[in-house]
DNA sequence: CATGAATGAGAATTCATTCAT
DNA sequence: TATGAATGAATTCTCATTCAT
């Protein structure tokens, strides 16, 4: 499985043979075809294995907003915490990998929505609700505030990276935009 | 053209055999191959038409910024615009096959993106610019006003496409969209 | 004709083309074949043509042979010149070309063979007949005598340049073998 | 292997397709491209192993030239040997495809001429130097005596067969051919 | 359980040849 | 008469998948 997940990572579904993928792990096509009923299952079954994989790491970052006291230091660190994580390869080979074959696995496509972006707002709207409730901020649509702070701070790399295959980041710009996110999302939902 | 132009959007550029763009277009493979060099050449002129005939809608739109006394309702109807165009199938299919083969046509990637985000993201900055100057907006960094504008305001249609492909959109929905997002950017960028 | 003589030439029968042909002509495709029935044809007259137009110069200078004195001199001024014209790259690439295509076209083998090295040995083995009449050689078998003497001077050169299609000659090494090939004959078939 | 020599020798690189080899050897193209590269590769290869079974035979008779006393009787044999092994079908249809592949083929042109007449040019000059030197000979350059040797035998049958395919031979008119050369070859360089 | 060997189907690309203009 | 445009047929090569061992 690994050496599949990274052939695929690389290479794409279709750039990616079963030959190769056997290769990369030193064993014969048909060991390969023991494990998995097909070049599709096998493909599924490591996409979804490293959506967990690659997901997991914001989640943390988000629970820990709950307790704080200074909104604003605490988003400001989670911001640049998200924007470091989606600079991750692998992360972003596998969202290019997912939408690219999203019109031959839409299941797929949907699967790593759920249980990423998607999952990522739903924990950051919990959260949100939770400060809105102590009075930390006035957010009237949790799950809307989440999307605006969620987008607004990974977009921009996240896009510049979807099109720019090598592109690499300058951290300091990184952090610029991050800020400004945050500037403008408490200019909406802060205290007065 | 518009045989290829519709057999790559649908099925991406391994998924489309030259066989099947023949015999969409009704002309036999050879004739394929007296218009264009390669089954890459071919790809390649398809995207780069497809990029430009995708990306004029937007610019009408943002320049009508231009000459607004209400921002507020310039930005709305603006940003309603932008969410609407980014619905197009085409938009999106265009987009996600760029996004799909950025590793094998990177050039093209880089070029999707000046042309289609990046130049309406500078068409904006420009015209925010403009705004700022004349006092209706306070920007110290119009560019990055503008990605944060345009972020919000397409982000969440674009994410939910991107990776369901067949996913409909609630026009009220989306409105509901475009206006808040209008509403975090005035706060912070907006006339006190 | 001149392009199709030369693309052959260079290239052979199945590596050119008519499109090339045509491109090289200055015409188009149509063209050849209102003037050519078909690349077979083309081929078949491209290379009689050349045959005799390449095999010319050899005559006159046999020829030359009948009046002479000293038939040693005579013979190894012959044996140089056959040896230079053997060298034309002109008559390498046909000899290489009708070889190679002599399965596909026989009949151009034996034209060939008739009117190139045949004659040639025809034409030696008459003015040797000549000589031998008028006491100057000994050859109770003129036309064996001719085709011993023809291969002894060019069969080093020739084979040499048959199977390395880059291959340079020494001059002087060529003449080297000129006069042995001429000094043997003369040790078999002069007068004693 | 064996279906591909066949193939080949009969038609050519480029008269030969892939299929056909497959079909004559009864296994599917896969099965093909699963022992060799590439056709080139195929073509190299068996091209090689052709040319050292085909020159072996060769060899063995002139080393028998070796302890001879009758130098007339031995030289006479060899020369018949040489012209009975020149006329294997196998030979004359590999000589002419290396030569009719020599542009695609360099280096096998080159190989073939090393291993096949160079080599056998090398053993009769090594030969004659050694009847040089127990007084049979009088060769002042056995290379090219041996040279001049080899050509003057098999130069009529070689070239005979080469542009004409089908070409039969009248085995007495051969024996004529070698006989003559020998007497030739000793009237220059035998004792006198 | 693992593998070497095999294969049917299909991919891109090229070619000689022919119409309609 | 010359040509731009078209095509059926073939070519090399690859791939996912499956037996027999």
């Amino acid at each position: 499985m690994e050496a599949a997940t990274a052939a695929f990572l690389e290479a794409g579904y279709v750039g990616t043979s079963v030959d190769q993928i056997a290769a990369r792990a030193g064993v014969s096509k048909p060991t390969v075809y023991r494990h998995f009923a097909d070049k599709e299952q096998l493909f599924s079954e490591i996409v979804l294995r490293t959506i967990d994989q690659v997901g997991e790491p914001f989640f943390a970052w988000i629970e820990a907003l709950e307790e704080t006291e200074d909104v604003e230091t605490a988003l400001g660190e989670l911001a640049r915490k998200l924007v470091a994580i989606v600079r991750e390869p692998r992360l972003l080979e596998l969202r290019r990998l997912v939408i690219g074959e999203a019109a031959r696995f839409p299941e797929l496509g949907r699967t790593y929505f759920e249980r990423g972006p998607g999952h990522t707002i739903d924990t950051l709207a919990s959260e949100f609700e939770r400060l809105a409730d102590r009075g930390l901020l006035r957010v009237a649509d949790p799950r809307l505030a989440a999307e605006l702070f969620n987008w607004m701070v990974l977009s921009i790399p996240l896009n510049r990276a979807m099109f720019s295959p090598a592109s690499d980041f300058d951290a300091t710009e990184l952090d610029r935009y991050a800020e400004e996110a945050v500037r403008v999302f408490l200019a909406a939902y802060g205290q007065r």
